[in-house]
RNA sequence: GCUGGUGUGGCUCAAUGGCAGAGCAGCUCAUUCGUAAUGAGCAGGUUGUCAGUUCGAUUCUGACCACCAGCUCCA
């Protein structure tokens, strides 16, 4: 028979030949290397047998599902290291990951760091072992059986499910390991060459926090052992941006163990910047329409009974008082600004020529969070958003909608994070009504309308079931952080429940009264997990715009104090952050502190500087000074501010 | 909340069932210096907290608190 290549060529092959053979008859090379296949464009294992006239494409690790099947090679010979070394150690689950792969156990006892070193050991031995993966089917009974006799509960659960299905389930088996597993996989575990045990941590059998909690081992692999360095070398890299380190070093904020968890003190430096984005928010909200509120931190339970929270949301609340003593007043802090900034709306009546309202405010917000929850500046238990409500007409729905999306891409493009977030429509889970007000139809009807939007303007999401709002569907706005794990920077939800709920109204042009449409939206987030995520990303350095101290002027010499002091004099009447490191110390000490502590502009002045009236300017990054004069250099510099130039 | 790990001066880290040590930072003095660390000296600790074991605990045990990674939950 005649297979196709990509680049073209034909090649015949015999009769029942697979994707592996044909890898084989290419090439040892390529065998070798061959991961998976792509067979008239639909990815596969290399045991697909193979027709007359299919398109073959052999893939080897650069493709993703190719790096996929080698890493789940590797998750398989984890699992049988870990059977060997510990036979009462129950299978769940081991999938790959984006840059691994990880694999569930539930063993008698926690995995420890000595035994990941042995685990490693002994995959290492399975590797020079070069066990071949045959894949083979068992019908569900047999299937049972032999997890029956095996013990493994789990898998017999699994098994179940896919039984469900009615197709017969697949097995791979290496040596004396065999597991229940769709593939794709390698032929054999000798390919799989360089690999690295990252962590052993806990994690929910099905990830449900009512069942079990297994023990999870993460590890990744690469064909290269200089590719495997390569990555752990970027990942400690990564860390060390973490805004938890970094951002203690630089005294953006500090936590204090009296003062509880989640509680961060945001120091002189933190404090800046979200200062700077605050203002830099409000103003350009206010530029676009929104009308500032301040509204009250906390309020009586029954507020929190109309919208909805006290119902589904008393848990995450700090509750002041005996929330079920029906005699007392109850107040609890707020942990959203909707129902608050409602008021402000029902102030009044409303007509259809009041729409669209648009309310906005910086808004300190507070959620007890559990114990585990709290991470840096990124998870806190009080946070600052800027907040927003707009309440419009139908046909005003779709243009607002589209304009808060374009408000926070202006954000996220001016503080440098556009590139950098990824979009998720987050829709309700049908299947759990508990967590969710409103009927079916109500849901159906948010949804579709924020469909139609994203669709309209081309935005490329994926779906989070489950991931809404108990009151509407949510557009998250979600970034990663130097760990990888995704956070939601930015959100912005469309609600047709509430606005009953509270009877807010208004009268449209034919009489009648009807409710108006509620966006809940914040353009930049709020300030604790967006300073989190520009230290993170900037490591430390920030642009000129929001850098908390943005010029030093460092005197070479005593004699030269008085002119640096003139020119930070200067450079702070017209706006600048400015300091005099007027220090008894050498040029090059101060320089290194300076530097160490990320600061855009270094001006140096000696001698020559004091006599003409000029600064020897050094800029973050550049190894070069220049000489300038201070109006010079001051005039370039406020124009950077101004545009908010990132460098 | 769950699993595991960590906790020694402001920071980074040593050490030990028997007087807790270094570097950096800080302070003082000297040095007046041209683009990443001048020298000398001084001061700084109830070893996260509270119990327990012990003649004696910072070390061993327990509880709690905080921090870290992951799970679950969420902006």
């Amino acid at each position: 028979m005649n297979v196709s290549l990509k680049n073209g060529d034909i090649i015949e092959l015999a009769a029942g030949s697979s994707a592996a053979d044909a890898a084989k008859a290419l090439g040892a090379g390529l065998y070798k290397a061959a991961c998976a296949a792509r067979i008239n464009g639909a990815d596969c294992d290399l045991r697909t047998e193979l027709k007359d006239g299919d398109a073959l494409e052999i893939l080897t690790f650069d493709d993703p599902y190719g790096a996929g099947a080698y890493r789940h090679t590797a998750s398989h010979i984890m699992a049988q290291a870990v059977k060997r070394l510990f036979p009462e150690a129950k299978l769940a689950i081991g999938p790959k990951t984006d840059d691994g792969f990880y694999y569930d156990f539930d063993p008698e006892k926690p995995f420890t760091a000595d035994d990941l070193e042995k685990i490693e050991a002994e995959m290492k031995k399975i590797v020079k072992e070069d066990l071949p993966l045959e894949r083979f089917t068992m019908s569900y009974e047999e299937a049972k059986a032999y997890y029956e006799e095996k013990g493994e509960i789990y898998k017999l659960e699994l098994a179940a499910e896919h039984a469900g299905k009615g197709e017969a389930l697949s097995f791979y088996k290496q040596g004396e390991f065999t597991e229940l597993c769709a593939g794709p996989h390698l032929m054999s575990t000798g390919l799989v060459k360089a690999f690295k045990l990252t962590s052993a941590t806990g994690a929910y059998w099905r990830g449900s926090e009512k069942n079990r909690m297994l023990q999870r081992i993460y590890g990744t692999a690469f064909p290269k052992a200089a590719q495997l360095e390569e990555f752990l070398a970027a990942r400690e890299e990564a860390k060390k941006r973490d805004h938890n380190r970094l951002g203690r070093e630089l005294e953006f904020f500090t936590t204090v163990d009296y003062i509880g968890q989640g509680l961060p003190i945001l120091l002189p430096n933190g404090a800046r910047v979200i200062q700077l984005l605050q203002r830099f928010v409000e103003d350009e909200e206010q530029k676009r329409g929104w009308l500032l509120t301040k509204t009250p931190y906390m309020a009586k339970r029954e507020l929190y009974k109309i919208s909805g929270h006290w119902d589904h949301y008393l848990d995450g609340m700090f509750v002041l008082g005996d929330p079920y003593d029906e005699e007392k007043e109850c107040l609890a802090l707020r942990p959203m600004t909707c129902p608050f900034q409602y008021q402000a709306y029902l102030n009044k009546a409303r007509s259809y020529k009041d729409l669209p309202l648009r309310y906005n405010e910086t808004s300190t917000l507070f959620r007890n969070e559990d114990s585990g929850e709290m991470h840096g500046l990124i998870r806190v238990r009080q946070f600052t958003i800027s907040e927003g409500h707009l309440m419009c007409r139908p046909d005003q729905l779709e243009q607002e909608f589209k304009n808060c999306l374009e408000l926070a891409i202006f954000m996220l493009k001016t503080v440098g994070l556009y590139d950098d977030v990824s979009y998720r429509f987050s829709q309700w889970d049908p299947d759990d009504r508990e967590k969710y007000i409103g009927t079916p139809e109500q849901w159906d009807e948010a949804q579709g309308i924020m469909k139609n939007i994203l669709d309209d303007i081309g935005l490329e999401y994926k779906i989070g079931v489950g991931e809404a709002a108990f009151y509407g569907p949510k557009l998250d706005i979600q970034i990663k952080n130097v760990f990888g794990k995704e956070d939601t920077l930015i959100t912005i939800q469309i609600d047709q429940m509430l606005a009953e709920k509270f009877g807010m109204e208004y009268t449209d042009s034919d009489g009648t009264k009807k409710n108006p449409y509620i966006i809940h939206r914040t353009s930049i987030g709020c300030y604790e997990r967006t300073l989190a995520l520009l230290i993170e990303k900037y490591a430390g350095a920030f642009p000129l715009w929001l850098a908390p101290e943005q010029v030093r002027v460092l005197p070479i010499a005593d004699r030269h104090h008085d002119a640096a002091k003139a020119v930070a004099d200067q450079l702070d009447a017209a706006g600048l952050r400015v300091t005099v490191d007027d220090r008894s110390e050498k040029l090059g000490y101060k320089l290194r502190e300076a530097r160490n502590k990320r600061i855009p502009y270094l001006l140096v002045i000696g001698d020559n500087e004091a006599a003409d009236g000029t600064v020897s300017v050094r800029r973050r990054g550049s190894e070069e000074s220049a000489v300038k004069t201070v109006d010079e250099f001051l005039a370039s510099a406020l124009m950077d501010v101004a545009k908010k130039t990132i460098w």
